[in-house]
DNA sequence: TCCTTCTCTCTATCAGTGATAGAGAGAATC
DNA sequence: GATTCTCTCTATCACTGATAGAGAGAAGGA
């Protein structure tokens, strides 16, 4: 089998989703292609470019065909599937969210963007704030897996902290974290819920058109 | 000059302002402080309670004295005033954003989110409503300042980039970055349009009380 | 057929990273 | 005076991304 990039990259996203992100390095990956490491720099220039083709990758598997919304679909509700397909694309992997932000100049993201955009533009939407309202929705999403997918604390971070005078200091929060917990409630209801707030917005914000 | 965790951590983000998140390494932040690099362990436990112990002093600088609402003002407009000091906190210092996300269990953090919370609560947001327009308002910050943040792609990642290609491919996106250049348009006014567009998914979503 | 060039992988090595073990200096305490 | 505690040191580890440059083998031209 011989090695290309499109072998590398792939087994760089099992790589990542077996260990993590940050046992992604030279090293481990040319091992796993029987490859020794510098072999990776004929087809790489550098590990930027590795992170970056990995995220085209991840958004690649959610968003491979991307589709404008049915003429009988509102555009709020379609743009909210969108972004239920980007938070699905980054929790799909380890450090998902984190592997998109690190990554420079995504087409697969531009792509995104462009079709989002140009929907609501053709749905009335003035240019602006189309821009606007795609903008939020994505660094929203991204923002809010960037926080799921962040590690629990070490044994170390937690050494000093008790739970106790936390709770008296920030009572709101724990109880909004205890409520979080109730049986039934799910980080994907969670991440719905919070959606739903940027879309309303995004609905005021665009204007009297439909 | 006696060697404490203030000192460390005032300088590692004196480092940081000088060259960056990359360079704060435990051998260059010791060389400022005299000293070599084992000695700073001795003070903190490893690498990643450095991360978050910038994070706090970022945090602390634009947050030293967190205030609730005046009688008169309107929750809406307090937490519009409360994501924007957020994210200047995390503009006035390069990385900052990535530093937020990066560091775990940030206490100030947590303060930000009880006021913010409690101020909705005492303004007859159910708690469940706060909570979720919180989170929102904060995911949605750091995911937007991160963007702003993130570094221009380098020479190797352009290499083969066809600009003519692109805009063909995404007119609308690159309209959308046109106008955004126009004079009079600034980065501080695309955050302010994006922030509106939460906060009004805020206002509707908080239900009937005000 | 020979020679050259191109494609790809290799070995060897670099400077730099976070982190640990353990010696030792000096102050504080018994 | 002896001991313990606090803090910094040297020496070293395993590992990282990256480069230089040798060399194997196929492809192409004479």
């Amino acid at each position: 089998m011989t090695l290309d990039r499109q072998r590398i990259v792939a087994e760089a996203v099992a790589l990542l989703d077996a260990e993590g992100l940050d046992a992604v390095t030279t090293r481990k990956l040319a091992a796993r292609l029987g490859v020794r490491s510098p072999t990776l720099y004929w087809h790489l220039p550098n590990k930027a470019a590795l992170v970056t083709a990995i995220a085209e990758a991840i958004l690649g598997e959610q968003f491979d065909e991307l589709s404008p919304p049915e003429p009988d679909e509102r555009w709020q509700d379609w743009l909210t599937g969108l972004a239920e397909r980007l938070r699905r694309a980054l929790l799909a992997h380890p450090d998902g969210a984190r592997i998109i932000s690190a990554s420079q100049l995504s087409l697969k993201m531009a792509a995104i963007s462009e079709l989002a955009m140009s929907t609501l533009v053709a749905r009335g939407v003035p240019l602006r704030q189309a821009r606007v309202i795609v903008l939020t929705v994505e660094r929203f999403t991204v923002g809010h897996v960037l926080e799921e997918q962040a590690p629990r604390p070490d044994a170390e971070a937690l050494r000093d902290f008790d739970m106790a005078t936390f709770a008296e200091g920030h009572p709101t929060v724990v109880a909004a974290i205890t409520e979080y917990f109730e049986p039934g409630r799910t980080v994907d209801e969670l991440f719905r819920e919070c959606l739903e707030v940027v879309i309303e917005g995004a609905v005021a914000k665009a204007g009297p058109a439909s």
